[in-house]
DNA sequence: CGATATACCTCACCTGTCAAGGTATCTCAG
DNA sequence: CTGAGATACCTTGACAGGTGAGGTATATCG
């Protein structure tokens, strides 16, 4: 029950900077929480999530520094910048136009006289 | 004003069935249809049709013909078969699913108590 | 000691979009 | 008649993002 990867792509940057929006995180808590959210309905890919995190911080959207856990697995830490926080709020718009442009495409028109 | 390829990437298969459900129909019609639809502000890349009609009549969803004008330019016209029905409604489906975990990823959670 | 969970990372491959280029017909202005 | 513009089709190569498969390291539990 995952999304096709063809309609997640160019969001999947979006929902990471959506989750750092509330706190700065890491690339394994932010996809539980994505599986949280979806009530495990969906996740990313590791190689998606880490590749993105590459993308954001190329960009300055986000910034990262290392934890300083004593014990267990080190982490990556991501901060969201203040340009990434315009990126966010600008692909939500673009997000809510598409989806309503595409609905407006695919939506049924009622066709009184169809003549073929 | 149009829609990043990114996030149209995985619909524009099911916006041409969509348009083909109302009747047969060629590339250039279909394409200024999607443009009046949506008042202007989208239209698929030709680029992006024909392959996308490529691809479709490939995997059976759609069948094709030439149309017999005697003036003006030849047209390909084309038909949406039965699977293609199934498969038009399926991806609407997978479509609007997509829509509600996306929103659900990226709306804000409430969070009472933030420290930092 | 091996399995499982946490936590990170990279590489090669696939697929869909698109810029750029091409063909051919018809109409209309000059 | 000639050139521009609209109609209508098509292909090629480049590009970018997602992903399978593979890898590393630590802690815990049986």
């Amino acid at each position: 029950m995952s999304i096709a990867s063809d309609l997640i792509r160019g969001t999947t940057d979006m929902m990471i900077l959506a989750h750092l929006l509330e706190g700065d995180s890491y690339g394994y808590d932010i996809n539980k929480s994505i599986r949280m959210r979806t009530g495990d309905r969906f996740e990313l890919k590791e190689a998606t999530l880490y590749t993105a995190f590459r993308r954001l911080e190329q960009q300055g959207y986000i910034s990262s520094y290392w934890g300083d856990e004593e014990s267990g697995a080190r982490r990556r830490y991501y901060t969201i910048t203040s340009p990434g926080r315009k990126a966010f709020i600008a692909s939500v718009r673009e997000w809510e136009n598409a989806k309503a442009l595409i609905d407006s495409i695919i939506q049924p028109h009622s066709k009184d006289s169809k003549d073929e």
